[in-house]
This record gives C-alpha cells, structure tokens and sequence, in this order.
DNA sequence: CGAAATTAGTTAGGAGGCTGACTATCAGCC
DNA sequence: GGCTGATAGTCAGCCTCCTAACTAATTTCG
C-alpha cells in the first residue's frame, strides 16, 4: 500500500481551483507534499522490486540487515552477533509480536536460528545460519547499487541541499505536531 | 507499516564502515535515500494522525476527496458527480476488489450510496451522500492546514528547489529501472 | 443473429502489519 | 523467603491491502 493512493497526482489548476473552495489549502505545500510522498512511494517500489527478486519480504530483509550489518561496527567483518527478539523488534520499529511471525519465517526458510539465552531463560538469541550469511553477502552488493544507481543524478551539492531540505521539512512536522497536540482541532 | 523499518537511521560512520567491506556502497546515496524514505513516513504520519482523529481509513478517506474534489473541477462547488467503482479504483490507484471493501464500509457509515447505473446494468455510481458531504467540508479545512503548516519552514524558492531535486531523483529511479530490467542481476 | 472476448463488481483466501491477553521468568522490596 | 511488578516471547484475532476465480452484462465480429 503506497503512502499516496493517487495514480496521478492532481494538476496544478485543480489545486488553484481548490484553493478558492478552501481558502486553507496552500497549492505549493499540497504539490511540495503530494510530490515528496509520491517519490518515496516510488524509491521503495526500487527496494521492493530488488526483495521480490530474491523472494524476500521487507520485514525479513530489514532483520537480515540488522543480524549481518551489526556486525560491521567492530571491525570485525566474519563476527555477525545474535540479537534478542526484543532488540531486533525495538531496532526495526516493529512490535515483538510482529518480530516473533518474521523470525518463524526466517527460521524456517533456514536463514537464522534461534537459541536459548543462557543467560536469561525467558530470552532467545537469534543468530545468523551460514546460509543466511551466504545469502546476505550475495544480495546486498546488488542492493547497493542499485541505491547508488537511483542517486546518480545528483551531484554531492544537490545530494546535501537536498538532504538539508529533507531535514527541514522534518522540522515543520516536529514544529506541527506540537501544534496539533493542544488544539484538538475538531472543526 | 512505514517504508522505512528502522527506528534510528545509522551513523554516517557506520555506512563508511559498511562501505569498506562492501566497495558497491555509497553513503551519500544511502543516507539521501534513507532520509528520503524516513521524512516521507513522517510526512505520511501526520496525515494518519489526521485521520485516525476523524475515524477514516487512508483508503477511504482517498475516496472520499476523489468524490467531493472532483465537483471542484466544473466550477460548480455543489455538484459532486458520482463515479463508478472502477474509475474510483483506477484513480485511487487500488484493485477493483479493494475498492468494494472501501465502499463497503463507506455505505455501511453512510458516507456514500451505491445506486445502480441506469445505462449498464453492470455497473453501479456511487454518490456521496449529505452525511459524506459534511463529513469531507468540515474535516478538509483542518487537513490542509496541517499540510500547510507542515511545510511552513519552506520559503517559496526551497519549495521549488525541492520539487526540483525530488524530480531529478525520480528521473534516477525511471533511468535506473531501465537498466535493471535488462540486466538480470542475480549477483 | 449468436459465440467469444471483454468488462463490472464481488467473493474467497493470503500476506503482513497491529493490539491485547497469556505464560514463564526475572528483579526488587518488604 | 516470597509477594509484586516488569519483561521476554508467543498466540489469537483484527484490519487493510493483495491476487485469483467467479457471475452477470456488454461489446465485438464472423
């Protein structure tokens, strides 16, 4: 399901059009909004279409990453260290709940294993199987590139002012929000 | 389930890290790409926080704009032609089977009427009703005050150049997908 | 005209999230 | 030592989207 269920967005005129029956809508922050959802709507049918190929949902490639990539931040390329359940949900941003349903999958598929923690007997420790190893490092180059590749337009200039701009956009939702929170804003 | 799952984007020195041991990886490209798909979760965020106040679904609250905005269109704010299920799901970009559940429900809330279209008896227009059109007039001021304000940081000539380089990055995701089609890209 | 292809809408079943309730274990505090 | 509350993982059931298969009506064309 796309962030923006539109299959074209709305012309320029119509928003004018619109404005005049809602002399709150801004047409450039509509078109600013429309176009920035449509585009990362776009940039993970990207991602989509690279998991689909490797029969992988993004639930399940987003642990794989996190149980190979964790790994990277000691220098130490070979040691891909268990994880909690509990972890990899709160890392994910997914509840342990739906932790438990992406693990039974990768589990099964052959790519992880679950172990006891010895440590804590309520505890699992997930670990990466060699096979779920083999299958990260042949799929993520791809990946990559492919990121890299939907990038190369931009020069290192754009890509910063873009990034900035990004960030500024998230300002005005943090700045919003707290707006929004003692308005209840009924009418 | 947000485009992006993670709840903490990595560090920058943490990709420099991973582009060590994976010479494809390009962090400027991977933060662009990560801040992209992040800002528009929380862009999307506001909106479901907008709906889940007013007890809408994404989908049916498509729905609903698709039938009260496209009366804007003839100058005529009063008259809000109704449509057939398939046009809705073809604008809305969903299934057809799709769009009769979020009629379903529609009808069910008195939002809309299904009536049988006089001139094919397959198919069947669907009205909004007096209930839907209050429904939509008194909660779209508040949407696109919450659109507008969100975009508040924005100067007129940062909105252009973000329309701009947001456009320039889907050129990148039209050329990439040429390439990628024909390479196969198992590696 | 009448068979074949197309189109409209619905239904059935699946995938992947969620919440809330449950069991087992751990930790703190009398 | 033994309640009390917190925490780990799981299960059951819901929601919203999807695809595939179906019925009914229309259009096409030999």
């Amino acid at each position: 399901m796309p962030l923006l269920m539109l299959k074209d967005l709305p012309r320029y005129e119509c928003l004018l059009e619109c404005a005049k029956r809602f002399p709150e809508m801004d047409p450039d922050a509509a078109t600013l909004f429309m176009h920035l959802l449509r585009t990362a709507d776009e940039l993970f049918e990207v991602k989509a279409d690279f998991m689909r190929r490797h029969n992988i949902s993004n639930g399940r490639f987003t642990v794989l990453m996190l149980l190979s990539a964790s790994g990277s931040m000691e220098g130490d390329a070979d040691s891909n260290p268990p994880r909690s359940p509990a972890d990899l949900a709160e890392m994910a941003g997914v509840t342990r709940a739906t932790m438990t349903g992406l693990i039974d999958t990768l589990e099964r598929d052959g790519l992880v294993r679950r172990e006891s923690d010895p440590a804590d007997r309520r505890a699992m420790l997930v670990h990466l199987t060699d096979e779920g190893l083999a299958f990260s490092r042949d799929m993520l180059p791809g990946y990559f590139r492919r990121v890299t590749a939907v990038m190369a337009p931009l020069g290192g200039v754009e890509k910063k002012r873009l990034l900035q701009l990004l960030t500024k956009v998230r300002h005005g939702i943090e700045d919003a929000s707290h707006v929004e929170a003692e308005s209840s804003e009924t009418v």
